[in-house]
DNA sequence: GCATTCTATATGACTAGTGCTATAGTTGTC
DNA sequence: GACAACTATAGCACTAGTCATATAGAATGC
């Protein structure tokens, strides 16, 4: 399971479970997430297997917070993970599936819409992501050379990140574009365009 | 659910779950799959609902095939979920998790093997999906334009994949060309490098 | 003629993940 | 001091998805 490895990874510096919804939330909200109730679930399995430990930390300020982190056998485990090569599980895409059957309805307008909804939703979070890339790559245009060893790696999955994003923006826009050029029936040029360009005008 | 609406949105033409397995592992890989188990039982339930019918197929050659094609209540809802908007479900990308902890082995090696090798198994992907990106835009070379909505959606669909991929192999050179610069200490320029070349040769 | 592979359906046991709800202390605010 | 918002943990019911296995006809190959 890969949200285990994940907690191990996190779970070099001590947290509670809240504290990894948080990450969730923000920092690793590009490439994975997890409800609270499945946090905690495996937070506790992995303490059963002495992956982690924890313990109970006076209140400080707010109730109890029970706080994990990892053991030596954890670290194990999770060096064991990244040594697997890349887990490249089956990846979802439910907004392209249904791009596809889109045909059905259309009148292209429809699909021009949803396009167009898809490239807001994209770049709102491409905005984050950018800011994430700035923040990793460190304060007034440090050179990447200088990062320390885990503030370049996670620049480097932030990029990832924010280029994947970036070409899913493009995309849009070239499809935007696709749609426009088969509804108004060709600009200038083509032999047999002549009668359409007529009888719908072409401004 | 996705799969279901995947489901009927697949079935406006008549198929049984082995076809729709044989899609998955096929045309639609890119954006969703699906094990055998959970096809057959997600037509079962879409049956109930009466959102699928289905008939038994003369055996023709094999064994007996049990046909499913929606039904008008079943397109309905199809056109309610496209309706909805673009559904973007949390994505999961567990490689990206593990290039973050990757920096707890790292003599920067291990990350470049495993970029590597993550970028040889998104090229053999990519090669697929750009063959399919021809085949969808028809016939040597023939004119987006002339496509029918149908192939043309699912053009623009594969060509988010392709986009997309590429996208993340683009990452890949650049990645390991900032950890190629990270390893050797810069090829000339800077004024307190001088050591270090000298220590560990600059060839 | 025997084994293997492909097509085809189905079920049971399991893992992964979500959504809702309950509990409770602490902090800020009106 | 009542109330909302935030921090924190936990359990229950549920949905989603995987893996293994059983069954069986047809085609392929040796």
């Amino acid at each position: 399971m890969s949200l285990e490895h994940i907690l191990l990874g996190m779970l070099a510096k001590p947290a509670t479970g809240y504290d990894i919804k948080r990450d969730f939330s923000e920092g690793a909200r590009h490439f994975w997430s997890a409800e609270l109730s499945q946090i905690y679930r495996a937070l506790k399995k992995l303490e059963e297997r002495r992956l982690l430990r924890s313990w109970l930390e006076p209140p400080a300020k707010g109730p109890t917070r029970r706080v994990y982190q990892r053991t030596t056998e954890g670290r194990t485990e999770l060096m064991r993970w990244l040594e697997g090569g890349p887990k490249m599980g089956t990846e979802r895409f439910a907004y392209i599936a249904q791009l596809c059957f889109m045909h059905e309805v259309d009148d292209l307008e429809t699909t021009g819409d949803f396009i167009l909804e898809l490239r807001s939703r994209l770049t709102t979070f491409l905005a984050l992501l950018q800011q994430a890339e700035s923040d990793a790559a460190g304060a007034d245009g440090a050179r990447l050379e200088t990062l320390d060893a885990e503030d370049f790696h996670v620049y480097l999955a932030v990029r990832m990140g924010v280029r994947s994003l970036q070409a899913k923006v493009d995309w849009c826009d070239e499809a935007l574009e696709r749609i426009e050029r088969r509804q108004r029936p060709r600009p200038v040029a083509a032999e047999d365009a002549t009668r359409q360009t007529e009888a719908l005008g072409s401004g």
